[in-house]
DNA sequence: ATCAACCGAACGACCGCTCAGTCAATTGCA
DNA sequence: TGCAATTGACTGAGCGGTCGTTCGGTTGAT
């Protein structure tokens, strides 16, 4: 709240007397891995400095010399995050450029890596009123890069098969897409509220995503 | 936090000496009116005591008076929006029934009013983790109760016309309508971040679900 | 005079953050 | 090699402040 020099977290700015920068990548990772759960279960007011601490193995005082405050950990958690939800998200979709999956079996990865993500992408939304307006584009920008991901790996495959009017699936496509995260994490709830698995919600999105790119619900593959 | 009995709002639980039961129920409202606002844009944890009492119009010690702790606040609150959420749907679909509306004109008014619930809806979802598991249970009801309302008013309508498949359209558009509050949220903030206006979204949401119920994305009316 | 309604100073707990100091490893000098 | 001196990394008691909540006292209508 004070330093808010420091929450542009560039590597020149640490608050602290520490020189091994290699230490501090380090210990930052460290932070990272161990505040991700506390941020999901108690929300970021709920967690304190201390837990932080504690959970990443050392000291408050230690805490402060790799931070400059309490935001500061946030920040390099949402980075985090988005680089891993990113990343999961095109390894997933990386199969449909060489032919190895079908539609059908990308639709279902792609939904599949999105459920994994489910704990993180919840972070994201709960944080993101927290986070200054140029972060929130950011996550943003996140958020649609994943789903044009999506959706040219979708048309790229369906190139293949005999697809009317593209432009207007495409426009259907990003339609049933936008924010597909936030989908998620709706869709989960009601599907888990109603006991069904997360198998079963996956197999329901496939069907439906289908059925919005061949017109008769069916793929020729 | 300490004074869980009262949690639950029954209305001799009352932590006060004060009689009248009709204060009671005017000052609660006034709470609620006052915190609503406050909750949407501070969020629940960041939101203090004596901003609720301020913003209601009286001391702290007076908000005492009406509400045994400051989660009572939050359960109040929730409440009277799940209701008011509701209540606002049912109204702009009831027209419906009479056969004042087309069924463009029906989708058109169903989504503007989730639009202007926009920041409740979003209050919900924020505070839901925080709510005991009973009270979730509540909300996602409450948000199966309004989509159900929705089709209801939907399929109701477009029973005069055409509509091959009708199970079939009916998942279609419960798969695209679950949650619809949560994805109300999520295609707000796209269509905000593109610049679009919510009329464009609307349109757009109308013109979708219209191609979901007609096969050739053309009402008959 | 009574008492429902209201007030706000005060309390205890807790939070983010600081800083004087410990410790072990390394360095400079004999 | 032996011994201080220095330094990077780490510590935790404590500071200043805020928060939820309480309670003794005031107000004003009856």
């Amino acid at each position: 709240m004070k330093n808010k020099i420091t929450a542009n977290l560039n590597a020149e700015g640490i608050p602290t007397q520490i020189k091994n920068p290699e230490l501090v990548r380090e210990r930052r990772r460290q932070i990272v891995d161990a505040t991700v759960h506390l941020f999901v279960e108690h929300g970021y007011h709920k967690t304190t400095t201390r837990m932080i601490a504690r959970a990443a193995g050392f000291s408050i005082g230690s805490l402060y010399e790799y931070v400059g405050c309490k935001e500061d950990v946030l920040y390099l958690v949402c980075e985090a995050i988005h680089g891993e939800v990113q990343r999961a998200v095109e390894e997933a979709l990386s199969g449909s450029g060489n032919g190895r999956s079908t539609l059908a079996e990308v639709i279902r990865e792609y939904f599949h890596v999105c459920d994994l993500m489910n704990d993180h992408i919840l972070l994201m939304y709960q944080v993101s009123q927290f986070l200054p307006k140029q972060w929130q584009i950011k996550a943003l920008e996140n958020e649609l890069r994943i789903t044009d991901i999506f959706i040219n790996a979708l048309l790229r495959l369906a190139g293949k098969g005999d697809i009317p009017d593209i432009d207007h699936k495409t426009a259907s496509l990003v339609g049933h897409n936008i924010s597909v995260l936030g989908q998620m994490w709706a869709f989960r709830r009601w599907y888990l509220a109603k006991n069904f698995s997360i198998d079963e919600y996956i197999a329901y999105q496939t069907k439906f995503i289908l059925g919005l790119v061949f017109q008769n619900g069916q793929p020729k593959e």
